[in-house]
DNA sequence: CTAAACGCTCACATCAATGTCAAGGGCAAG
DNA sequence: CTTGCCCTTGACATTGATGTGAGCGTTTAG
């Protein structure tokens, strides 16, 4: 397929999937008269780049770790392995402070919701 | 205090506390000739922004948490109430993404750790 | 064959938070 | 008063992923 319908199965742009080949992600396969050709395994490939990129791995890294999830290779092999346990680690530490931050807010919506109530009900409580 | 002691105990930059300032932040309390003025309670209140800025919430809408935070108010209350739900959703969403991309970033850890330690005791079993 | 629809590259724009630099004002100690 | 340090505003730079548009080739349907 072309790059349009990797775009409309993946959800990625266009542009976003020649970005991605631009930047050493192996998302291409060039063809005939200078196309893009991709076969739908791509499809699936796409779709874990999406959510890496998602989750902040950048396009750096993440083109350590991509050629090594197609062609198996001893020495990028260990690279990418080095690299993947470090965005674990960032990966992990993220999430912990995502859900520091919601228990904040959590506790931040507590508070004004209990603030509301009480102003609401300072009205029926003059009854 | 003044800026730059404000900057030293949160770890913000000065630069940073201007643009807070500037995003309508209420991260200030201008005195005298110009100058920023800033009591202890801002040293927490700063230490809040950043933990939601680096949780993803935007200065726009930390705008319309942060004051209710401070100096409650019927109006923005309800506001603040709104989009603290809405940065609630998106949080959760978030770090369930994240989560996810953990996994398959275990998935491919092991994947990698298997490959390698085959290949390591090829050599081995060839005894 | 022609037009529509798609693809290619290049280059500039965008957003958000921050860095950095410039030109100047404020204030304390010598 | 001068030196030194901190402050002010303003403007331009940066980073990363993506949008957008120009100018030009390709493929496909009529």
């Amino acid at each position: 397929m072309r790059i349009g319908e990797l775009s409309a199965r993946t959800g990625a742009s266009r542009r976003s999937l020649r970005y991605y080949e631009q930047q050493g992600l192996p998302v291409s396969a060039r063809s005939p008269r200078g196309q893009r050709c991709y076969g739908d395994d791509h499809v699936q490939r796409v779709a874990l780049i999406q959510i890496f990129l998602a989750a902040g791995v950048s396009s750096r890294n993440l083109a350590r770790m991509v050629p090594c999830m197609t062609e198996p290779n001893m020495d990028r092999a260990r690279q990418a392995l080095t690299v993947m346990n470090q965005e674990r680690t960032r990966l992990s530490f993220t999430i912990d402070s995502l859900a520091a931050a919601r228990e904040a807010l959590d506790h931040l919506i507590d508070v004004n919701r209990t603030f509301l109530a009480s102003v609401e009900d300072d009205v029926p409580s003059d009854r």
